[in-house]
DNA sequence: GCTACAATCTGTAGGAGCTACAGATTCAAG
DNA sequence: CTTGAATCTGTAGCTCCTACAGATTGTAGC
């Protein structure tokens, strides 16, 4: 059978840090892998990939409440392409809301900041804006 | 003189939870207010103002530490507007860098729920994406 | 003045998603 | 067998709050 691979290793090769493994371990998003006689974590193939899987969505911005769901849904079996298509398609739509929200700080960032023009401190219109009681 | 403001009262008018209002008087974002002979606090109008100040501030997505600086350059009185709007557009960069980031996070996202036609489990796009360990 | 009841007090723990130690072992190469 | 790198466990910290518990204070009505 294929030689174990150390936990260094598994973080260099799917570029998650070795503390971050063994806290998705501990919160059950992992499985505890075997041991070595010393105690040291053995993983093999399926382990890489289960990692990558969870890695990708973090990157894809999942929360890993979300990412929990989607594994149990692939290991069970019983999932239909439907049902991850929905979670897909609910994490689009938030990451849709949040650049909305960005961008509308981003307006007010450009409207407050518009008329700055460098001058003193008793009229910098930013300052002006928020700490006006009446402002909105 | 005027009546003091109660916590309750202060938390109503901002918007800010009470909680949430000693939390930033411990972590020095607000000072401490004057104390009634029972040990409630007791604030003003310019507590008001300053906890208007942070509000807005976090609403615009600064970060707890952005503030502090903010209303440290400004207690100091020897800002200059340009300081200001340095930090200002600093900060406006960043939100353009994550509203870059989701942008690219909802391509993805559509990319790969594309092909998918809720199917069978089997042949789902999605999950065959995500666990296939030589993607990407 | 007294009694309710609301408001506030302090302190601590939790949540998300890690990161960063400290101090003890274990592994692998020479 | 030694040495140095890797790993182990456990705990504390980070950000920005939120949510209690249990005690005390403030206030309105009688």
């Amino acid at each position: 059978m294929a030689k174990p691979i150390t936990i260094g290793r598994l973080s260099q090769r799917t570029g998650v840090h070795i503390e971050t493994i063994r806290y998705y371990e501990k919160i059950g998003l992992l499985t505890d892998p075997p041991r070595s006689a010393g105690g040291h974590r053995q993983y093999d193939l399926d382990s890489f990939k289960r990692l990558n899987f969870v890695s990708r969505c973090r990157r894809l911005g999942f929360s890993l409440a979300e990412i929990a769901n989607l594994l149990s849904l692939v290991a069970d079996g019983d999932y239909s392409c439907r049902d991850i298509q929905r979670i897909t398609l609910a994490h689009k739509a938030s990451i849709r809301t949040k650049i909305n929200d960005l961008r509308r700080l981003e307006a007010s960032l450009t409207q407050i900041s518009k008329d700055c023009e460098g001058g003193n401190a008793a009229d910098c219109p930013i300052v002006d804006a928020l700490f006006d009681q009446n402002a909105p």
